[in-house]
DNA sequence: ATTTTATGTCAGCCATGTTGACTTATATGC
DNA sequence: GCATATAAGTCAACATGGCTGACATAAAAT
């Protein structure tokens, strides 16, 4: 009993980093979009396109089957902002040669162009968290959060 | 240009540890989220629920505006959910005595029951990667999560 | 030739956010 | 004590982004 002000309870201090943990991505999660989401309603466009800008970005010439594994969303889902940002022309669609069925997809210009937009202001905001935290906590960051991912999704962080 | 293969590229590495800095914040909490959620389904409730019997767990006693401020959502939305949760008794709002304009909120028993399976599953998910990664990196993961919360929620950490 | 796969589309439902307007009870300040 | 401010609740309407189910088309695979 008198352990809470003596001295170190492990069980107790277990139980109330993790709660802490928990805090801490929920408050960080809301934080870290708050920005881009504001951006993006400028555009007519919510978190949901944005997702799909961001993946397209980073995996040129994807496709839609692919896009929709790593979303995990349903693809009538996925059309919606899909369809959008094809319409607006953010995104682009052209036929494989390979296999005619599959659509491969990247950013246009205009698309490239929201897309740097965004993630500048991603990439300062982790930036500067980076900066604050230091190497050490960097890559601490990244160990627990790998280990919140699903097994199937660890696997698109392999090389390091 | 040969630095890319050559040697370090300090820019190059970094703009892409950002990026999978963002990444590992995307998956994670997708799947920090998901067995929590089909939980709640079986309910009938959903994470908005959650959000609120998780932050009114932690803080009994909380008022509505408090509560508010922790979820940066309007009080129509917040009614929604809490309203809910009060009529199906999982949720208890009584006057405040020192001023009767407040309510107070605290869990019934039902509503710590469910709160405990939740954070049952979130604590041995939580647990498991804490476990793998080891203390320092738990410790860079609560720092670089810091950095990323907004200043004004920061505080609620402030203890450590 | 048949079946499977990749994609797209229509229609409707649900959860959870939003704004705006308004009410009620209570506290606070002049 | 009266006027104003605050805490909470409510009604209505709307947007976003998930979901299911059903179905269509083109092309690949068997």
């Amino acid at each position: 009993m008198a352990d809470i002000k003596s001295g170190p309870n492990p069980l107790f201090l277990r139980e109330d980093q993790l709660y802490e943990g928990m805090e801490l991505l929920f408050f960080a999660y809301r934080d870290f979009t708050a920005e881009c989401d504001a951006i993006l309603a400028t555009y007519g466009f919510g978190r949901a396109h944005h997702r799909v800008i961001y993946f397209v970005a980073r995996n040129p010439g994807i496709s839609v089957a692919e896009l929709l594994a790593i979303l995990r969303i349903t693809k009538q889902s996925l059309s919606r902002v899909l369809g959008q940002l094809v319409r607006e022309n953010y995104i682009e669609s052209r036929q494989s040669g390979k296999d005619r069925r599959r659509r491969l997809l990247s950013l246009t210009d205009q698309g490239q162009e929201l897309e740097q937009r965004l993630s500048t202001v991603h990439r300062a905001l982790l930036a500067r968290a980076y900066r604050e935290a230091g190497a050490e906590s960097v890559d601490g960051y990244r160990q627990v959060l790998l280990g919140i991912i699903d097994e199937t999704d660890r696997k698109r962080f392999a090389k390091g």
